[in-house]
DNA sequence: TTTTGTGCAAAGGCTTTGCACTTTC
DNA sequence: GAAAGTGCAAAGCCTTTGCACAAAA
């Protein structure tokens, strides 16, 4: 979030081959700041300042920088997937059925399940796509203040 | 399927409150057959002995059986849902990135990240609706061009 | 007989594609 | 200047909905 850390997106498309335009530099921004954003939210946040910008560029970017490498999604919901950026910092991603929050966790919480998957099944299990349906601690009971409220 | 073993459907739907359609059996028959198949799979199935039934007409028994509880799906694959039938015996499923198998596995595996989930987040873990993305054991280990191939 | 379910066809929503123009390298 | 990317609009899925008819209770 920090504006001093803001990747230098061309650079990280020059570096995975792609070339360096305004529309995708735009999107990356865009999925870093929003985080698990769908492609309506991530479009509306790019045409807030690039308003010409169209749905199907958003589209074809998101595939394209899907496939480089650089950002990745996962189907947290019913709906459309969510997108977010590839860092050095995988995690997974915790939603709860009740209010519909996303919390990630590090992938630390699940590397005995993938250790397990793979000395009994021989299965390799890939955690940065693991998403863990269920209930969050407000919604399961906890007594505590509901930080409850619904995601977006 | 041992046909012995087929499940009185009439009376599932009854005990759950719903009349009893040829349509509606029809439909439980093939999930159960069938497991993880999609809506089209299933219409298919369907219309193989009644081909007048329609697909919205699947559809809305889908969601029918669903709410009641009688089966349910998860989206294993980017596009549509797959459906199986609830039986007392819940599992997670592991899906293959390469060859897009889907297989079944009783939730003991992922009992110890239930339990980290909730003692370190308060999270309650929804063990039925676990998917675990990766790559089977024929996958990942012959380096076969199995890796390479687009799933199905 | 009343209530609920189904078939058909049309409508909706989200995503992809074709083509001419613009931008990057 | 060549190759790649974008905007716009149209086409394509998959899914839902409206309405008259049929079946279940």
């Amino acid at each position: 979030m920090a504006l001093e850390d803001e990747p230098d997106w061309g650079e990280r498309l020059r570096s995975a081959g792609l070339r360096s335009t305004g529309q995708r530099r735009a999107v990356l921004r865009a999925i870093d700041g929003l985080q698990h954003a769908t492609v309506d939210e991530l479009a509306a946040e790019v045409q807030r300042t690039m308003p010409e910008v169209s749905l199907s560029t958003v589209y074809r970017i998101l595939e394209t920088l899907d496939s480089a490498g650089l950002v990745t999604h996962a189907h947290l919901h019913h709906g459309s997937p969510t997108w977010h950026v590839v860092d050095g910092d995988p995690h997974l991603h915790l939603v709860c059925a009740s209010c519909g929050r996303v919390e990630q966790q590090p992938i630390d919480l699940a590397l005995g399940l993938a250790g397990s998957a793979r000395a009994e099944l021989g299965f390799e299990v890939d955690l940065a796509h693991l998403v863990l349906h269920g209930r969050c601690a407000a919604c399961a009971g906890s007594p505590g203040p509901a930080t409850a409220l619904p995601q977006v």
